[in-house]
RNA sequence: GCGCCCGUAGCUCAGUUGGAUAGAGCACCGGCCUUCUAAGCCGGGGGUCGUGCGUUCGAAUCGCACCGGGCGCGCCA
């Protein structure tokens, strides 16, 4: 597993204060100090010795075995000059031997975990800002199955609010209507019912019917949300993402379960019948400690339920499948509401699932808003994307039947897109700008499908010339000459604690950023390092599998950020 | 006003639980396609890590204050 246990296993049978996580290797800032670093900071706080006494005592008395080629100290640092051949053979071996799990640490196996995204409002055609929480929430997904967790996907859909009522009301004929007509219906329903009050209260009325358990109005209502959400989930699906589960809103109106948890408030003195006659919660009695967020309301005065009342109640539902792990993916913007949802439940006893925040995609001109239209809507994005993506497959891939190159072309601008929002913390703003979303060149999505169909042609042409593809099974000589190889070594070996970090962080963020440093490095490698031409045929054996290896590692790293690896472009 | 998030090169961002000289890309300048795909590579300029105190052997990273941006505090969800 760790290619580094050859060095840590006799620093600990000599210092037995010591335990694996002590040891921290690390590159070197330059490689001529040494093929790998260990900062010994860690094990100086427990032995209580300065750093670089310990440096020396590991470098002087610890005897390495034949692999290790000479121990050096830099102060506080250790530098180990190793065997790179008999290392570099190990990590080759490792990743082409575990293949599709190659940088999974089974941290999930025998688990089970439910996670809640992209829920968006089923009104119209997504925008970029909410693919923002598809994205991550898919590549969460991806990283937990990767890790081995058995992961259900479920997406809620609000059917019955305020928003749905008015497009509702707009849609007399629902069986004529598009999805692509629903943005523009949406924003002229949301206009009106500003303009209008009568318009809005028609919707208050609609909403109270849908409530009382009305079929046609719930016929009506379904209608219209079927159809959004096949149109919002059809764009999304361009993207790869797929979920277990619809959960409807509107099935969650009454639910014996929040009794308990009313009476549990009530016990806590936390409920009151406020001045317009709401059944609502003082969350200060459960600790929330500030003025802002202090009330909220469950019931309006006529017994129908308001929208926390139905999150308590969905809640409940999702947790009460027995997931091992929970996690929902808001945007921040619903911060306070998930923490007085959270507090609601502990004060019954209840678990809330863990929150995954993310900031908003603003444009130049400010927020992204879906009623006044300023939007770049996600299907729009991906068409231009896919257009220009296919005039360079067009001129380089002269070869290939018309769909084959579409599809690479389809391929390639959903590497863009998913690339450039995964590659960045979730918690940061980020202003979407066409010109450099388009761009791909550089920090990218398909630099990085470059680097592998550049790795597909090498392999390619090598099986052509000798009739056979590489093999997997690593034998024989492996030699290892040039620090270009050894670097790209070393990051192949460090995906599994890219991934440890991933899920810790619960964010796809580092992975993103290793099958970058891992494609530059693949292709200062693929400049420096001819694989056909090599020196000779242990050195030509060694690169093709080296070859693989990174293919692998990027391979896997791609998949859970839900971007294809590519043979061609 | 109160709470949460963010502030690193002209621009967009990395920077694992504090650790060796703060890294990429875009843009700019100079090289490289009879050589495994130039969606590429090599070299160059460019930084008071928002500001100020503090904790520490050591701070972009931790704490406090301030400044700037985002979000929230609804019979919207």
């Amino acid at each position: 597993m760790n290619p580094f246990e050859t060095l840590s296993a006799p620093i600990l049978a000599a210092f037995s204060e010591l335990e694996p996580d002590d040891l921290v290797f690390a590159p070197p800032p330059k490689l001529d100090m040494g093929d790998v670093a260990l900062r010994t900071f860690e094990c100086a706080r427990k032995l209580k010795m300065p750093p670089p006494a310990i440096a020396a005592r590991i470098a002087n008395e610890v005897a390495f075995g034949p692999d290790v080629a000479e121990v050096s100290t830099a102060g506080p640092y250790v530098n180990f000059k190793l065997d790179r051949a008999a290392f570099g053979r190990a990590i080759v071996a490792e990743a082409l031997g575990r293949g599709a799990g190659f940088g999974s640490n089974g941290s999930g196996a025998g688990k089970r975990a439910l996670v809640e995204h992209t829920s968006i409002n089923p009104n119209a055609s997504p925008h970029v800002g909410r693919a923002r929480n598809a994205m991550l929430g898919d590549s969460i997904v991806r990283l937990l199955r990767f890790e081995g967790y058995d992961v259900e996907v479920h997406y809620y859909v609000n059917d019955i609010g305020r928003q749905i009522a008015l497009l509702v009301l707009a849609c007399d004929d629902p069986a004529s209507m598009s999805f692509d007509d629903m943005l523009d219906v949406y924003r002229a329903a949301n206009a009106r019912a500003e303009a209008e009050p009568e318009f809005a209260e028609q919707g208050y009325a609609l909403l109270a019917r849908i409530e009382e358990g009305d079929a046609e109005t719930r016929e009506r209502f379904h209608a219209i949300t079927d159809l959004c959400l096949k149109g919002q989930v059809a764009v999304l699906a361009r993207l790869g993402i797929a979920y277990d589960s619809f959960d409807r809103e509107s099935d969650h109106v009454r639910d014996p379960r929040l009794e308990p948890v009313v009476e549990a408030l009530r016990e806590r003195g936390a409920v009151f019948t406020d001045e317009e006659g709401r059944l609502s919660v003082d969350l200060s009695k459960l600790g929330h400690e500030h003025d802002e967020g202090r009330y909220i309301a469950l019931l309006r005065s006529n017994g129908s339920s308001m929208y926390a009342y139905r999150d308590v109640a969905y809640t409940i539902d999702k947790m009460e499948r027995g997931a091992d792990l929970n996690l929902i993916v808001l945007g921040e913007d619903h911060k306070l509401h998930m923490q007085q949802i959270a507090l609601i439940l502990d004060a019954a006893g209840k678990a809330a699932p863990e929150p995954v925040y993310y900031a908003y995609i603003l444009l130049k001109e400010g927020k992204m808003s879906t009623r006044q239209g300023k939007v770049v809507l996600l299907s729009e994005f991906l068409d231009e994307a896919t257009a220009r993506a296919a005039e360079k497959v067009d001129e380089q891939c002269t070869d290939l039947a018309a769909e084959e190159r579409a599809a690479i072309a389809e391929k390639v601008a959903v590497a863009a897109i998913r690339f450039a929002i995964l590659r960045v913390g979730a918690n940061k703003n980020v202003v979407f700008d066409w010109e450099s979303s388009l761009s791909f060149t550089g920090d990218t999505g398909p630099y990085v499908q470059y680097s592998c169909a550049r790795i597909a042609s090498i392999l390619r042409k090598l099986a052509a010339q000798t009739g056979a593809p590489a093999p997997t099974e690593v034998a024989g000589e492996f030699p290892v000459e040039t620090d270009a190889e050894w670097a790209l070594l070393t990051k192949i070996a460090s995906l599994h604690e890219t991934v440890a970090a991933a899920v810790r962080q619960r964010s796809c963020a580092p992975v993103a950023q290793f099958a970058l440093d891992t494609a530059r490095l693949f292709t200062t490698f693929y400049h420096e390092c001819p694989v056909i031409d090599a020196g000779s045929d242990a050195q030509r054996n060694a690169r093709a599998q080296i070859c693989m290896a990174t293919r692998q590692a990027i391979e896997n790293a791609l998949g859970l950020l839900g971007i294809d690896a590519l043979e061609r472009m």
